[in-house]
DNA sequence: TATTGTTATACTCTATAACTATA
DNA sequence: TATAGTTATAGAGTATAACAATA
């Protein structure tokens, strides 16, 4: 639960702007000190990275997150894997057709529960998704070569402790 | 440069999955180790704690961040506003029009640059930066109060030194 | 010719309400 | 009645192309 870390040397002797205004020599104020702002800032980065990463797949950011989910849990039923990824039912009935028009995952009546889908990936989606973990590995040593295994650590634990803020 | 750090416990003895899935005991595979996916899930949870924060004036992020900008550098040009902040300048148009008839901003023609517009804010913009500022350091206190000064830092830290890494 | 602001347009993600079919 | 999935719709945010006025 506790942390000790040591910030990076703070460059900017007075006003801290950092590098958040990318170039722009103006004024941010509270802006470069906010988690939000530079949360935001960040996402859309990275986000960019992935999709340029993944453009050979013509696969986004939630298309793979989805492809994940089933891989991992075949069968799995249509709104588990929405609200494990935080997707509302309504939208994520779009986002399974296209995968499943492109035929990367199939929906199969559940064995019991007359309702519910099953979820599975064909032989081309699991195909898909080990090419596209190998290029989203790639994608990620950027982060890791930038930050070191400790920082990207620390990263991505301090992140994860967010979301359970606000319940 | 350097940072030296210790992660938080890791209580998850096996899978690591983490708080990711919200719930979920769904294996998420490698979603949970990537900084794209972690980063999606703080930020829509610290917007939409930021979205309820600011509810009572009927101001979203990007309104707050204009806000800020416009109000840390008075006259600035409507496209250094919108370059800080990374929206293009035919998104930003709508943008400042909701401020521009919500009373708190105006577009005055440039002194020596017939094409820009130099942006400030009423004093009924000014007003409501100061209340906005408000309702935000409670907003942000959550985050410190959960991490430290130390936490919170080291995370803006790395926040910021992500965009740099995609030139 | 290049830049500033603008309009028009499209796409993605998100949010809500109402509907169906099953339980 | 409650739940799983669906449809319809609306609102934000983002992206590109084309245009007018000005430099």
């Amino acid at each position: 639960m506790a942390m000790t870390l040591k910030p990076t040397a703070k460059e900017k002797p007075s006003g801290a702007v950092s590098d958040a205004g990318a170039g722009s020599d103006l004024d941010l104020g509270p802006l470069p000190g906010l988690v939000g702002y530079m949360l935001r800032r960040a996402q859309l980065a990275i986000f960019n990275d992935f999709i340029k990463t993944c453009a050979a797949e013509d696969i986004r950011p939630i298309l793979y997150a989805i492809l994940t989910v089933i891989d991992r849990n075949p069968g799995v039923r249509q709104g588990e894997v929405g609200a494990a990824l935080a997707i509302k039912r309504s939208n994520f009935v779009s986002l399974l057709n296209e995968l499943e028009s492109r035929g990367l995952a199939t929906r199969t009546r559940h064995a019991t529960d007359g309702r519910s889908y099953a979820l599975d990936l064909t032989a081309e989606g699991k195909a898909l998704i080990r090419r596209l973990n190998t290029l989203v590995a790639g994608h990620e040593r950027r982060l890791l070569d930038a930050f070191g295994a400790d920082g990207r650590d620390c990263l991505i634990d301090l992140l994860g402790r967010i979301p359970a803020l606000y319940p």
